[in-house]
DNA sequence: TCTTCATCGAACCGATCGGTACGATGATGA
DNA sequence: TCATCATCGTACCGATCGGTTCGATGAAGA
């Protein structure tokens, strides 16, 4: 059988399913860009199943976002500790992940600004928010590790080139180049 | 009499008062987030002479971008030249009118890249990349007459501080300390 | 076996949207 | 004076949207 009629799954896999598909196809086309019934049809479920899951439109996004900044953020932070302690060599693999996010074929800028930039309501900017705070305190420590004179300004800094970079690799075409510029700029933050 | 009934004005200046409200409301509330109808009243116009205007909402929106994009340009260009032909000084004062507008109540970020940001289609691409193309200009033409070893590199890296200063000033609260932060930074790419 | 529960699929609802059509109104220029 | 034109206001259209409801179906646990 192909699909079963009743409860078909793990009701957790379901919602999983739910979560990874909405991720990708509001990232693609935006919040307003598609509706609830073309997402169920998508994923083989009904409305019922989602809104159970989720309450609203807007709690699936904000289950998105929260999903989405998770992920990033385990993601560079792993890039990071991998490299090791050096400052130079973390701030060296975190743009290096991020050329390489740069470079996907469907990159699309970073899916939480993009989101926030959509909907100018308070869980959006919440959820915006944090994740920017959590850059900031991996940047902060490599600025730290770095001995720079103000760790918390370079900190801040080393983000704004993120963010830009981000904004430059979308709208610019320059996908893995705007790491590389980034990362140089980072470096001569770094070295005071 | 309030207003007249049949040709008003001069239809230059409806055209004119649109693109002024179409420009204030889709920044605050998005390019969705404000119909055609709500927008005609709000001008006290009504949809017909909008459509004759700019044939389509999406009409509209290109010409609210563009008209957007020039003033910008214009307000950041008279700055720097304003500033004299010293490199650092007309660094400074980019940045310093960018840390004007981050403190405003109403700041949303910047309106093109949050424009093309809800729109994935080639018009607003086509804008928010020319828009970029012209702060690139400028930052290139001081990077050079700093005498940076690489001035289409540092280019980009200034522009990148400002995308990502806005960025921060939009969605952290930074406000004028961005741009000031992103100054700083500006400034050692200059110094090499 | 019987009950409970998650699920599907489809119908349905009210609201809103972008866009069009039309009659009435008044300003402008011949 | 008369025709032209831009405009207003309103009604209307088809489509889409987020969200609800309901009967049928099947899996899991008592």
């Amino acid at each position: 059988m192909p699909v079963a009629k009743g409860s078909s799954l793990d009701p957790a896999r379901t919602r999983a399913e739910m979560l990874r598909a909405a991720s990708l196809v509001f990232y693609q086309r935006g919040l307003d860009g598609v509706g609830i019934a073309e997402l169920c049809a998508s994923v083989g479920a009904s409305k019922e199943t989602l809104y159970r899951h989720f309450g609203s439109k807007d709690g699936l996004i904000e289950a998105v976002l929260q999903a989405r900044s998770d992920r990033v953020n385990a993601w560079i932070r792993a890039a990071a500790e991998a490299a090791g302690d050096d400052a130079v060599a973390r701030l060296t693999a975190v743009f290096g992940v991020l050329g390489q996010w740069y470079s996907e074929p469907d990159f699309r800028g970073c899916a939480i600004v993009n989101a926030a930039t959509q909907r100018h309501v308070e869980p959006a900017r919440t959820i915006v928010a944090r994740h920017l705070d959590r850059y900031l305190e991996l940047f902060t420590e490599i600025a730290t590790t770095a001995g720079v004179a103000d760790p918390a300004r370079v900190g801040r800094q080393l983000l704004m080139l993120l963010e830009g970079a981000t904004v430059l690799a979308d709208h610019h075409g320059l996908g893995q180049a705007a790491a590389e510029d980034a990362l140089a700029a980072g470096l001569l933050l770094l070295k005071g």
